[in-house]
DNA sequence: CAATAACTATCTATCAATTGATAGATAATG
DNA sequence: CATTATCTATCAATTGATAGATAGTTATTG
């Protein structure tokens, strides 16, 4: 199993991501954050992209598992599972979705990392398109990918503006009427 | 009137936030690219900040230019220019919105910059609001507010996705219904 | 059981590279 | 001569990474 100091490292790697993306963590800072030494960082994650991958893709398995089984309830207690998972991020952390933070700077990120974002967008598209085609109503299996990029879409970009201008509200504003 | 080299190096550093974000610019880099030594950047911009936050200034004037008046013109036209100006982003540069990509590190980032990454999209919020008031019937300005945000959120969430998961389409999918 | 080998987790010390920034010289322009 | 724009040289700080030492624990073996 991991070790615990291996899980602190982990933590505070993600917390600073959120906040400021992939170059905002240094193996020092996390280092004196949990009271070791930067090398000893290195021993439980050999590299910096080694721990970025690690960290990103606990974010999405952990995502994931909090979504649930999509096959398993309401259209709306899943979508709202999706809201409420965005808006804990926000008003419970204070802080970006990681992959979102991540994936605006994609294009910039060693591969390996890179690779674990598109992984988080692929899983959560793919969740939400079996949640819209489980209440399909003629609709094609176009539309629905359609819905599931725009409602995932909205989220990050509700939770990129409330941070911005430093306005929760303005998440709940925009949430407010979840298209279905 | 700004020198062609001050342009030159603004060109430079909102190429840089556009794809890794605040810290994914560097003087050394910036002068390399356009033939000066990094001094000779500061001799333009005394500090990082101060440019950061020029280029920022920057891209909201230019950016609410090319929205123009939200007066004139049909709502359908109008909405359609945000959504192109997005679009622009992403097809002809292949970058994330300079002030979405400040955003989400906004808590991060130096006050100045941070300031007028909040001034950008205040003034898009403004201006969609506008936009969506003067098609009013019967909308409260809560819900011509909420509608702004909303729109927003979808467009730079949109850019984001697409960007993560190097899939132009996405964004077109997102946005072939302009929500009204 | 006792000796020892191996493993885990940390440390100190150090490296080369990069960073933002400054001082001061130089050259061209008007 | 003053202004503008560049240069060289340098600084202190930070960064990711590595080498090698040191304990403490666990497993193996004679």
């Amino acid at each position: 199993m991991t070790s615990d100091k291996a899980r602190q490292i982990e933590d505070v790697a993600e917390a600073r991501i959120r906040t400021g993306g992939y170059r905002a963590f240094s193996f020092r800072e996390i280092a004196s954050e949990i009271g070791i030494k930067s090398s000893s960082v290195h021993y439980h994650f050999p590299t910096k992209v080694a721990l970025a991958a690690r960290v990103a893709s606990r974010y999405t398995d952990r995502f994931m598992e909090r979504l649930g089984d999509p096959w398993q309830g309401e259209t709306v207690d899943l979508l709202g599972r999706l809201v409420g998972a965005f808006r804990d991020a926000l008003r419970e952390d204070g802080k970006m979705c990681l992959c979102g933070a991540l994936g605006v700077e994609s294009a910039d990120l060693p591969d390996e990392v890179a690779a674990e974002t598109r992984r988080f967008f692929g899983k959560t598209i793919n969740w939400l398109e079996t949640v819209y085609g489980r209440a399909a109503n003629g609709t094609s299996r176009d539309e629905n990918r359609a819905k599931a990029i725009r409602l995932l879409a909205l989220l990050e970009g509700a939770l990129l503006i409330a941070l911005a201008l430093r306005d929760d509200s303005l998440y709940d504003l925009a949430t407010a009427k979840i298209p279905r």
